[in-house]
RNA sequence: GCCCAGAUGGCGGAACUGGUAGACGCGCUAGACUCAAAAUCUGGUUAUCGCAAGGUAGUGCAGGUUCGAUUCCUGUUCUGGGCACCA
């Protein structure tokens, strides 16, 4: 009996379908696991071999928890809404539900290829109406609840409310406006709509004006996240600044509280880094320094935001941002036009360029600040290295402190001034905390870390600063003037947000005529007369909507009465096992953390953390192969060859090397290198420069870095048909680069073609064995035969093709017993920890010595088959049947490892002479250290290099003598 | 520029708390079976010297700690990722 990979998986899977073998139960007495994917967009592209590389990460590990006897959970679903869909629908006028659920189809199919054990019956999908009707119920709770900073708490909006009512809003300062006070009376007497601005302003989820990323193409707003370089994400369209009515999320109030979450989760390290970057936690003074001659206008003030109070006797100049408010008024007559100018000569520079650039740019305002300590006069500097959204949009410069002051104060030849001595090499700043302070008045002598709180205490005693916690993090834009997303449950009523009651949820998604956008810069919902009416909000939710809470809905998926159960939530929990890329870092994540926090305030959800430990797959990317044609370029006529020719990657290489191939050059390399039959192309009429062209091809028409030539002619309907090569060695050898996979570069490998061929068994292993899933690699399919060869071994340890039937049911010897707990110890270490490439490995070695054995016992082949499983789901299913059990292999218990098993008595193993290997010595386990030292003195090797000499030291480890110190 | 991670044969990668570096697989190579091919099996495969036994060097580079370092420390180069004038 042969191993037949396609009958025996495609027999399988029905049989699980059939039976409902993944279905889980919420009631079990069972622990609970739950391990999550990140829920794929489904893209038009369909899957390739890098998608799946988690997902069977995540499935193993689920197998395997379900093994060791865990009621696990694992869904999957589909992050459903987001742009991609709307522009296809823009540009073929099809419509986002209809593309998007043939994606979905396409990828569910692909991904049943592959075998998981996800419970299908749990699916998600962020565009129903089912779904999205609870992403709009959390909404509003966001919306009716607002932070209490006493508490450290959502609450909801009502008791904040009974707050004003009593006290006015002198306990809970507003986030929104710090500069809004009022008494209880004074609430009382504001009229309905007063009370409801004041209220938006502490609302977690609210609506405001704002500077917002706005993307002219896409016609909508990007959070800052999914702007890179200046330009959008999608698409790379130019991004400005404008100012638009916007909901966001207060996310800023939770600040605190994801930093300090991230003790009780299990991120990598890298990842809480990005993390706490993106929040930007810093401790710092916010100083008011009066400006010179200015008191009588009332723009005596210049506020600053500094980490380094303890510097102020070392402020040489103060920088504003070229945006800053105060610039117009400050300025001087004199310096009027040069301020003008910079001002102009920023504006007129992207953000991208600003930003990439690191010219030293600035412009004195002509006006100088006053030091309070010591009325030191301070010139006021613009400079384009300042941001405005940051701090105050104002430094104090400490240039022999901080690298680019210094770099500024040298540019523009400002005085320096020392205030940390020899610590200061007048060259490069020094920005310590431990030098200490000269030059520095009432510091003199103190070491800066300590001076910091003196100086504060200080400012605060002159009223002229505070103590001031900044974050680098703003509040979450959340949402886009776009059609394929959540539409928000609130209606406009005289310029009130009303949200909409709970029973009129879900508010279903309107079909539109057009998807192109509305006026003013409003989505495609402001065309419609029926919404516009109604006065329902325009906007939609943004893509991170949906995927903030999907972990939840699948606990309970088909609730149609909550969002999630709360003794179904108690009983899963948090996520024990979250898989996905560290793309998500600062986006999903950082919400997602956010909205399970609310729901905790808000008594929805018992925990606050929505993911107990993160694995993060890395990036599969593309190995792209190129071929170089050979293009002529003439000065005189643009002449082409009548026929495509190209040639083999060396050539290319030298034709770098000269820079370009003339037509003698090209005579010469193929004089040289080619011999007779390079005359098919000198033949052809030739004037100008030659010129090597590199284009991908197909890695799919590829062997390795050998094209398939036939293959080439035939790919791209036959464009190449009469295609030339030149070859070397009788070949034609590709170039190669390793890319991002992508379609347009043709090196996408796609796991359809490879689970035909080799099988799903395979395929798993095979991406699991390429390396640390947590690693980013190129793509390779070589090797794959590798795995393949693996499983077929594992087959024949039961059947043979000419003996037939292997397995015989005899009692397993001791050497056979030793080989199956050797592997059932590896494998449970390598699966705990992730380390799926190495258990691959294991099992490798493990059936190789049982086919060294010759052992074809069942009851070993049972075990080995229970622990891989996880790995290769079908062949053992097949195999355990075929072995005559009639229950799933699913059901089966992980064996338990038994150490007697393996256990040794002697054994032969190495001690070093002073480190160095010197001899073999056998010796029993058990023996003492005395023991040890005299069977190692008598070692003939020992005693040659000892020379008679006594040894120095004997070094055991574990018990084991291993090394002799001479 | 800052932060993080990494660098091991021809290749992907092992080596879990310092203890025989190169597991396992690919590739290459020799052989067995075969009329032949495929499939399968067996041996070899870091470099270098040597017929061999065996020696020597060797985990990006330069040092250090240690009886012993791929592993720890210091410096340095390169690669990948993140943040990018964040005060």
């Amino acid at each position: 009996m042969e191993y037949q990979f396609n009958s025996i998986e495609k027999k399988w899977q029905d049989q699980w379908k059939q039976t409902g073998a993944y279905r889980v139960s919420n009631t079990s007495n069972k622990p609970k696991f739950y391990v999550l994917d990140m829920f794929p967009y489904p893209s038009g592209a369909g899957l390739h071999v890098g998608h799946p590389l988690g997902y069977i990460a995540s499935d193993i590990y689920s197998r395997y928890k379900r093994l060791k006897g865990f009621n696990v959970l694992h869904p999957m679903g589909y992050d459903a809404f987001g742009l991609p869909a709307e522009q296809y629908a823009i540009e073929h006028g099809v419509h986002p539900a209809v593309s998007t659920v043939q994606n979905i189809n396409n990828f569910r199919s692909q991904l049943d290829n592959i075998g998981f054990s996800y419970d299908w019956e749990r699916e998600v999908r962020t565009c129903e109406p089912s779904y999205y009707k609870w992403t709009q119920w959390i909404f509003l709770q966001l919306f009716e609840s607002w932070f209490n900073r006493i508490t450290q708490k959502a609450e909801k909006i009502t008791a904040l409310v009974a707050l004003f009512e009593k006290e006015g809003n002198a306990t809970h300062e507003c986030p929104g406006d710090t500069t809004i006070h009022f008494t209880a009376t004074e609430w009382k007497g504001y009229s309905f709509k007063e009370q409801q601005t004041i209220l938006m302003h502490y609302r977690l989820a609210f609506c405001g004006y704002g500077e917002v990323n706005w993307c002219e193409a896409l016609g909508t707003v990007l959070a800052n996240d999914e702007v890179v370089n200046g330009v959008s994400e999608r698409g790379g369209h130019p991004v400005v600044k404008k100012k638009l009515r916007q909901w966001y999320l207060r996310i800023t109030e939770y600040a605190d509280r994801l930093i300090s979450g991230l003790e009780t989760i299990d991120f990598s390290e890298a990842m809480k880094e990005m993390q706490l970057n993106w929040i930007g936690k810093s401790y710092g003074a916010e100083i008011d320094f009066e400006i010179d001659g200015r008191r009588e206008t009332g723009d005596d003030r210049l506020k600053v935001y500094t980490t380094r109070p303890d510097t102020i006797f070392g402020v040489d100049f103060m920088v504003v941002a070229p945006e800053h408010e105060l610039i117009s008024n400050i300025t001087t007559p004199e310096q009027q036009k040069a301020v003008d100018e910079y001002i102009a000569y920023v504006k007129s520079r992207s953000d991208r360029e600003r930003q990439a650039e690191k010219k030293i740019t600035g412009c004195f305002t002509g006006t100088y600040a006053i030091n309070p300590f010591n009325g030191k006069l301070i010139p006021i500097w613009i400079s384009e290295y300042v941001l405005a959204g940051y701090g105050t949009g104002a430094i104090m410069a400490v240039p022999c402190g901080d690298e680019r002051d210094h770099k500024f104060a040298t540019h523009f030849n400002i005085p320096i001034t020392n205030i940390i001595g020899d610590q200061y090499n007048g060259k490069e700043a020094n920005p310590t905390k431990d030098a200490v302070l000269t030059n520095s008045d009432f510091l003199d002598g103190i070491i800066m870390r300590d001076a910091i709180n003196i100086v504060i205490d200080k400012l605060v005693e002159k009223g002229i600063g505070k103590r001031k916690v900044n974050y680098k993090m703003r509040d979450a834009a959340f949402s886009r003037q776009r059609y394929w997303g959540e539409p928000f449950p609130i209606q406009w009523k005289d310029g009130v947000a009303i949200p909409l009651a709970e029973n009129e949820l879900p508010l279903v998604l309107p079909e539109v005529e057009s998807y192109s956008p509305g006026p003013e810069g409003e989505g495609p919902l402001a065309n419609i007369p029926s919404w516009v009416e109604k006065e329902l909000e325009t906007n939609t939710m943004p893509g991170y909507a949906g995927s903030s809470w999907y972990f939840l809905r699948y606990m309970d998926p088909a609730n149609d009465t909550e969002f999630c159960n709360r003794q179904v939530s108690d009983y899963w929990n948090q996520v024990d096992l979250y898989i996905g890329g560290t793309e998500h870092a600062v986006g999903h994540l950082l919400y997602s953390r956010m909205w399970t926090k609310a729901l905790h305030d808000l008594g929805y959800i018992g925990f606050d953390e929505p993911f107990k430990k993160l694995l993060n797959q890395g990036m599969i990317q593309g190995s792209s192969r190129f071929v170089y044609r050979l293009t002529n370029i003439s000065p005189h006529s643009g002449y082409e060859y009548s026929y495509p020719i190209f040639l083999s990657h060396s050539y290319y290489l030298e034709y770098l090397k000269y820079g370009f191939l003339s037509r003698e050059t090209l005579e010469d390399l193929l004089n040289h290198r080619y011999k007779g039959e390079w005359k098919k192309i000198i033949d052809t009429p030739n004037q100008g420069e030659n010129k090597l062209v590199p284009l991908h091809v197909d890695v799919n028409i590829v062997d390795g870095y050998e094209l398939d030539i036939e293959a080439f002619k035939k790919w791209r309907n036959g464009e190449y048909a009469n295609a030339e090569f030149i070859l070397e060695d009788g070949k034609y050898i590709c170039g190669a680069e390793v890319e991002k996979m992508s379609k347009s570069k043709f090196n996408t490998v796609n796991p359809d073609m490879l689970v035909e061929k080799y099988g799903a068994d395979t395929f798993r292993m095979y991406e699991m064995f390429l390396g640390p899933v947590e690693q980013s690699k190129p793509w390779d399919t070589k090797g794959i035969e590798g795995v393949h060869r693996f499983l077929k071994k594992l087959w024949r340890l039961f059947y043979d093709e000419l003996k037939g039937k292997q397995w015989v049911d005899e009692k397993a010897t001791a050497a056979e017993l030793k080989v199956l707990h050797k592997t059932i110890k590896k494998i449970e270490e390598d699966t705990e920890r992730y380390s799926f490439n190495t258990a691959v490995s294991t099992f490798m070695i493990c059936v190789n010595e049982l086919s060294d054995l010759k052992c074809h016992k069942k009851e070993i082949l049972e075990q080995v088959l229970i622990m891989l499983t996880p790995y290769a789901p079908h062949i053992c299913e097949e195999l355990w049947s075929l072995l005559g059990n009639t229950g799933s292999i699913l059901d089966a218990s992980f064996p338990v490892f038994n150490a007697g098993y393996v256990a040794e008595s002697s054994k032969e193993y190495p001690v070093s002479i002073n480190g160095r290997v010197r001899t073999n010595i056998s010796m029993a386990l058990e023996v003492n250290a005395e023991e040890a030292q005299a069977i190692v003195l008598q070692n003939e090797v020992v005693q040659k290099w000892l020379e008679g000499k006594e040894p120095k030291k004997f070094i055991f480890v574990k018990g084991k003598m291993i090394n002799v110190v001479i």
